[in-house]
Parts: C-alpha cells; sequence; structure tokens
DNA sequence: TGATTATTGGACGCAGCAGTCCAGTTTACC
DNA sequence: GGTAAACTGGACTGCTGCGTCCAATAATCA
C-alpha cells in the first residue's frame, strides 16, 4: 500500500520500529525478523527493502529511541537554588533507570556491545556521558557562586549519577525491577540531593536552605 | 584419559570452566559448545557427558565465578575507624565493578536475563545485593556508636555502591573500559568515603579524624 | 593381561534464522 | 484506465548451532 511512489511508506517504517521495540525487549537480540515482521503487520521483505539488515534496523531503532530517551534530560542552567535544580535531575534520572523502555534499551546494547561496539559507544555518549558532562558543569558554576565547593566536577556528577542509579540500573538490566512509584522517586531525589549537597557545602560557611 | 573410573574427571571439568569463561566472555552466550570445548581441548561430548546440556553449563560455570569475586566481599566488623574500613570496601568495589572477569560474568548474566531469571536473580542476591546489606548493618552500628548519622541504612548503603560504581560499571558492561589503575583506584575510593563521611556525620559534632 | 570405563573426533539429524527471490496484489499518481 | 512503485507471503538457499550416536582409543583396576 504504497502511499507515494518512489518513497518509504513513513507510516509503516514507524511501525516497524515500534514493533522491533516491542520484540527485542522480549526476546532480545536474538528475536528474529519474521517475528519482527508479524508483529508489525508486515512483510519480511518490507523490513529489508526499508532497513536494509538487522543491524540498520537496530540501528534505527537505537537512535530513535536514544533521543527519546534523552529529552527530558537537559540540566537547566544555574539557578538561584542548586537543591531545586539538582532535585528536578535527580528525579529524571532515577525515572529513566527505571524506566523499562530505556532498560529495555540498555540490556540490548549490552547484549550488541560484542558485535557492534559503536552503537555502545554512541549510546553511553549520548545518555550517561553527556549527563555527567552537563551536570559538572552545572557544578562548577555553582562551586563559583559560591554555593558550593566541588574540587572535581566531573568526579563528583559521576557520584551524584551513581547515587541516582545505585543498584537499580542492574537490578533492571537483569530484570529484577518493575519500576519505582513517582512517590518514592520523589523521596529519594531529595534525599540524595540533600546527602549530596552536604558532602559537597562550602567548608567555612553554613549552609542555607 | 579416564583417571577414575566411574568417576568424572575433575581437571578436565576445571578446565571446561576455564574454556567457556574465556570462550563466553568474548563472543557472549551466542558461543557454541564446539568452541569451549575446542579451547578446552576437550571433545564436545565430554562436556555433555559432564554438565548435560549449555544451560547447565553456564549455571555451574556462574556459580564458581561467582563464590571466587565476592570473595574479598566481606565486609569488616565496625573497626574502631568508619574511614579506613569503608575506603577499603570502596577499593574492593570499585576493583571489582571494573575487574574483566566480573563484568564479563555480568554481561552474561544481563544478556541471559530473559532466558534464565532464576539466574540473575542469584548473581545479583550473591553479590550486591548481600553486600549492601552487610554493609547497611556496619553503618547501623556506626550510628548506634554514635560515629555516624544514619537514618535509613539500606539506603545509604545503596548510595555508596552508587559512588563507587558510577558509571565504571556500564562501561565495564559495554566494553568501553579496559580497566582502572591501582594509584587511581586507591584516590576515587579515598575521595567517595570522605565525601560519604560529611554527607553522613552527625550534625551536632564535628568530624574527627 | 583382561575387563571396564571415559574420552575422542567425526558424522548426523533437526531446527532456527538471515537474507533473497518472485509472482501476484494493492495503491498512488497521471 | 494505465503505469509504476511498493507491499505481500511464501518458498528457497545457506549457514550455524544444539544435542546425539558410534566406532576407535587410552587409561585404570583387578
Amino acid at each position: 500500500m504504497p502511499r507515494v511512489c518512489g518513497q518509504i511508506d513513513q507510516g509503516k517504517s514507524e511501525a516497524i520500529l515500534d514493533a522491533a521495540a516491542d520484540v527485542l525487549a522480549e526476546r532480545g537480540l536474538g528475536a528474529s525478523i519474521s517475528a519482527i515482521a508479524s508483529r508489525a503487520g508486515v512483510s519480511k521483505q518490507t523490513i529489508y527493502n526499508q532497513f536494509g539488515c538487522k543491524t540498520e534496523l537496530i540501528h534505527a531503532l537505537v537512535a530513535r529511541r536514544v533521543a527519546s530517551i534523552t529529552a527530558p534530560l537537559r540540566v537547566p542552567g544555574a539557578a538561584e537554588n542548586p537543591e531545586e535544580t539538582l532535585t528536578a535531575l535527580a528525579s529524571t534520572l532515577i525515572a529513566i533507570v527505571t524506566n523499562p523502555k530505556a532498560y529495555a534499551l540498555m540490556r540490548l546494547t549490552v547484549q550488541g556491545a560484542g558485535a557492534m561496539p559503536e552503537l555502545a559507544r554512541a549510546v553511553f555518549e549520548a545518555g550517561p556521558s553527556s549527563t555527567r558532562g552537563l551536570l559538572a558543569q552545572f557544578l562548577e558554576a555553582e562551586t563559583q557562586a559560591g554555593r558550593l565547593d566541588v574540587d572535581d566536577p566531573l568526579e563528583a556528577a559521576e557520584m551524584f549519577a551513581g547515587m541516582c542509579a545505585g543498584h537499580r540500573q542492574l537490578r533492571a538490566l537483569l530484570g529484577l525491577d518493575r519500576g519505582e512509584d513517582a512517590a518514592e522517586i520523589d523521596r529519594l531525589a531529595r534525599s540524595i540531593t540533600q546527602r549530596f549537597l552536604r558532602a559537597y557545602a562550602p567548608t567555612s560557611l553554613d549552609k542555607k536552605t
């Protein structure tokens, strides 16, 4: 059912990627193209017409997913109040780590790390790595403003991210988690932020609000 | 070359597990029994004689590896000085996270999480989960002794573990890391411990040593 | 030395999957 | 209505892997 001659059917393309995401999440990288085609309600040949090979399909899927997952990850510019900024970021990080789509993607990437190292690197750079960089910039600015005392911003950013991830990331990758309550995420985010601020508070001054 | 009639050759058994560890680390769960047999210098049939099927072989391998990896993970009893205890634990945790054998095992477990969920749970319980429990006990004791002020020991233990793991665990799982310098591990462990102690220091008292 | 048993290596059956091919059909455009 | 393009679905090739089978071999024990 081609809508535009000489052109690929965008609707089918999306349907294929959606189906691929589902099936790959369920069965891992070993999922067959036939299974994806069935799920998408599409012929196997159509998938090959549009993506060429399985690897290309996975690349396309990952690119789309990375974009949608990392979208809320913009660290706000230096606000007056680092606590609110960091709490918001912590919430986002925890939500992402425990988000089924995100860890399905990450599990896929771990599985394919051997066969497609470029993909592993791309996912890491687009997600965790770039977030760490942005957070480090924020921490550095706060330090210059005298509201924090961070000697090594990258290291501190990594600690903050690690505190948010905890074992949740591993549990999610191992399929042991069924998601986190929104209220619990909020509580955790506040707790983490408060501890982090104590750890990096300027030594000579009392901590304000 | 059977050494003892009616008995399985233990030496060969070990050789098979060693080879399986290598080959599975290189090629992931998709590695073939033939490849493992070749590496072990053993016939494929011998593997089936001793382990029955591929799944059993992997279970045996994982059991052995988990034991060897988690061996150094005993948290010492409450020492007089929490800083030394925590620094030592942080070093161990970082070393494990960046230890090729450990993350090869974890990658394997993540890959097989779909097909063998019991194995995923067992690995998680034996490793990260039990460590967190031990650390939580230590933090609770230190709190009762007045040297720390930890309201939620399990949560704090998870934060500590997260600070140690950082992105290193993910990088290792994705095959982006080539291990960490021993000096760097030591420096990191001290840095993490100091920040953690500041975050959880008793509020009304100055921090000693 | 003779009996027993594990090991070996190669062949085999079976199954699943990547990717191709093609005849027939549907759809869009002119 | 006619044409060109994409889609369908099913058959097909080629490959790889699991797990089995078996005749020959080597090592142990009595």
